[in-house]
DNA sequence: CGGGGTCTTGACCGTCATCAAGTTGTGTGG
DNA sequence: CCACACAACTTGATGACGGTCAAGACCCCG
């Protein structure tokens, strides 16, 4: 129990609670961490993963944040994905066998690695556990679709709803941003300057309150609404 | 066998031939086609299913096209994906339960029909199959990065290769598209008379050969480039 | 206090959306 | 088989949105 009690503590909202659990269970006597997965901290700007290397593992973001992107022939960043707490990332390098995206830390991170094989071999073993990864990959495929919005305007609006519920919570109305108006233009195809001149648009029509990177949504249903 | 070669003809190209396979040999005194899906025959612009509908089954694309798309608030369509021979759409719907977009056919199509009950209890029987279909939604996941390049000309490149290496298999230089201008607007985020232009451009730089819906690419290297 | 990264704001310009008109293509009924 | 109607496509003129370049403010950390 003290183990279930220590997953419970740092990994409540994770994605990956239901495989941790059926470890645990499988191998009562063994710490789901050593059988598992293990640790990783990374300092902000470190890299997790390389783009063309080997695919081995699956990441869960414990605490903090990551970017996943890939630079094109121009020396232009494309953000792919953003990663927050709970999170897993790393489904996409699965057919290929070789990851997509680099992957680095926004902020000061904390990331569970999960080593495919033992992963597929947990499966394997308790075969209806295969549901919930279908379940979460295809999560994935339905996400994410606000990017294709036509304005900029749209595109922020469903970008800051899209944050703060994943960081906060649905309904939160405070939220820090993790990344620079620079990764926001990378990700949403627009430029910082875009952002910036964006979210004063957005404050000066009373939709929110911007200090920095810190956020207050004043009115979620307007928000909703400007995003569609 | 003969059950066997009724597949390998219009399927040996699907996404599915495996999963066709194994249950033509799980049960081989059934017709895999009244054991496991049924096939529908669609025209043109026939629905196929509809957004926020019950998700029950996968569909494979026997021949044909069909476009998935959704219709915003403002009454703007955004297809999200076109699907060919082969192709298996749906596994976006698996997480919500319900379809995430409508489905109509470009052309005259014939559409296979995949219960997810059944299959999953096919899946559940012989539990290594689950690999394969969670590498398929992998490829889904990685696929389609494109639509967020830059300029309309490097998106249409990406396009133009894009289907013709699904449409008529990669190199092949002569392709006919099933869908309007409007389609690959509604798909690329721009409207059918940059589409219209910017095919003029790609013609006119001596990339494309345009006549209507039917294209023959001059030189794949550098449409390659200009796509990168 | 200084330096580098981040953010904001302004001026100008290019790309693509919009509106419009004319042409081509397709399918249907006489 | 032709004629008509409507959809799809092309091309042009104009304007708006966001990119680019530039300058200055802010902020964090040493």
């Amino acid at each position: 129990m003290a183990v279930a009690n220590s997953i419970k503590q740092a990994c409540s909202h994770c994605q990956f609670l239901p495989f941790c659990v059926a470890t645990d269970n499988h191998n009562c006597n063994h710490d789901h961490r050593t059988l598992f997965s293990h640790k990783r901290t990374l300092a902000r700007n470190e890299v997790l993963c390389t783009r063309h290397h080997k695919f081995q593992s699956l990441f869960a973001v414990e605490s903090g944040a990551v970017k996943a992107y890939q630079v094109d022939s121009n020396g232009h960043e494309h953000i792919k994905a953003f990663y927050f707490a709970g999170e897993v990332l790393g489904y996409r390098a699965i057919h290929s066998g070789f990851y997509i995206s680099s992957v680095v830390a926004l902020t000061d991170s904390v990331v569970c690695e999960i080593p495919y094989d033992r992963f597929i071999g947990l499966l394997n073993s308790q075969p209806d556990l295969y549901q919930n990864l279908v379940s979460l990959i295809s999560k994935q495929l339905a996400g994410g679709c606000y990017v294709d919005a036509s304005s900029a305007e749209q595109r922020l609006a469903a970008f800051i709803l899209d944050v703060s519920s994943r960081i906060s919570g649905v309904g939160a109305t405070q939220v820090t941003l993790p990344m620079t108006r620079q990764d926001i233009g990378h990700y949403l195809g627009l430029t910082a300057e875009t952002i910036s001149r964006t979210i004063s648009r957005l404050e000066q029509a009373g939709l929110i309150v911007a200090d920095g990177r810190s956020l207050r949504i004043v009115s979620i249903p307007k928000l909703q609404q400007l995003a569609e």
